[in-house]
DNA sequence: GGTGTTAACTTAACATCGTTAACTTAACAA
DNA sequence: TTGTTAAGTTAACGATGTTAAGTTAACACC
């Protein structure tokens, strides 16, 4: 049954078995309430043999996150290609939305769970490419929008207005995941929200 | 050392004496790391008695909670009395992020960890009570903003923009909480983004 | 072609956690 | 005095993340 020496092609193949696997598992049911046990039931391993691919959980969890930060940029890069800047400013937030709440425990993973920062070592994304960081793409819209000049005119700093929509979106997408199951709140549409949201960020951001 | 009859008070007494030193170490460090024994530690009694108190720790959360919904609300009054309803929407606004950002892991506790919903079985705050509930006092300041004819027409729905300005703070303050150690993003000064959020709901909700 | 050496696993074991069961003790009621 | 019970305790259980200690087969080398 066991060992036979691998090429690095297949460490790299079980490694990536391993994150699906994960994902998969903590898409369905959430990180805290599976185990590694659980993870190395699924794809035939012992629960110990991915300690050796992985330095714990937390790290097996920032992996996943890792490749779900280029699935999200990939989803994302289909809206890049429409033309005018507002229209596809409004097209990548409801990309983002659509991402966001049909892979609500995903995002969570990604946007609401405090963990190590990103940072070039633990991170496979490469920061700034336009084709796997998300911020990067959001920033690059926002750009476009600012050289055809249709932001108030005191609005100067690119930065500051993608962490604002940023900001809109994302406000609308965790509130919708954290709390759409109470009903201390008469929760009108989700759509009617996401709607509303970008249609205020717009009016309020654009000129005039 | 054991056991002497207690009133209904002094078991009162007793069980805030726990939600405070629960809330003090979740606070500090987070629910997930504070255990059931160090709570009890801190009180001088075992961790098994909180359990003639709490059902389980996911109800001392529960109960952590519920107190600091009450804490929100009551910081939250002062700015009930300002009379422009405008001014008193902004002052809202400026409040709820304070509130957020000078207590991050109690805001997480509150709007970011996801639990049982609230029900009037589970909570002390009463609903509807503004006083006690923010998100009526916030429906509030949004009612009055209505009446007084200040937002766009085609805006009817007052729950659905009472969630629209809740998520662009949420989003805003859940953002910097989560987030704002993370070099990965080039981030704008916290109150830069809190004023331009709330200056982007404004002119995006109000008429002309 | 035996003989290390090592890669790739496994099973056992540990510490810690939330939680429950079983006990202990003091106060009160009869 | 003698139950009965409230208010606690300690012991123990079953999970969990993780580490330590094997086990086994493939290769390298003489």
């Amino acid at each position: 049954m066991p060992p036979k020496v691998k090429t690095e092609a297949e460490r790299q193949q079980l490694r990536t078995l391993i994150i699906d696997a994960a994902r998969e598992l903590f898409i369905a049911r959430g990180v805290e309430s599976v185990t590694m046990r659980e993870v190395g039931k699924r794809i035939g391993y012992s629960a110990t043999s991915i300690y050796s691919h992985f330095a714990d959980k937390e790290a097996l969890l920032r992996a996943v996150c890792d490749t779900d930060f280029l699935t999200l940029a990939s989803s994302l890069n289909g809206v890049m290609q429409i033309p005018d800047p507002l229209e596809r400013m409004i097209a990548f937030g409801h990309s983002y939305a659509q991402f966001a709440l049909s892979h609500p425990n995903h995002y969570r993973l990604m946007f609401m769970t405090p963990h190590e920062p990103c940072t070039p070592e633990n991170s496979n994304v490469e920061q700034n490419n336009a084709e796997q960081d998300a911020y990067m793409q959001l920033k690059l819209v926002v750009t476009a929008v600012y050289e055809a000049g249709r932001f108030r005119e005191d609005l100067t700093d690119i930065d500051l207005i993608v962490q604002t929509v940023w900001a809109g979106m994302h406000g609308a997408c965790s509130l919708e995941i954290t709390m759409s199951e109470d009903d201390w709140f008469e929760w009108s549409d989700i759509s009617d929200r996401l709607n509303l949201m970008l249609d205020v960020l717009i009016r309020g951001l654009i000129r005039e």
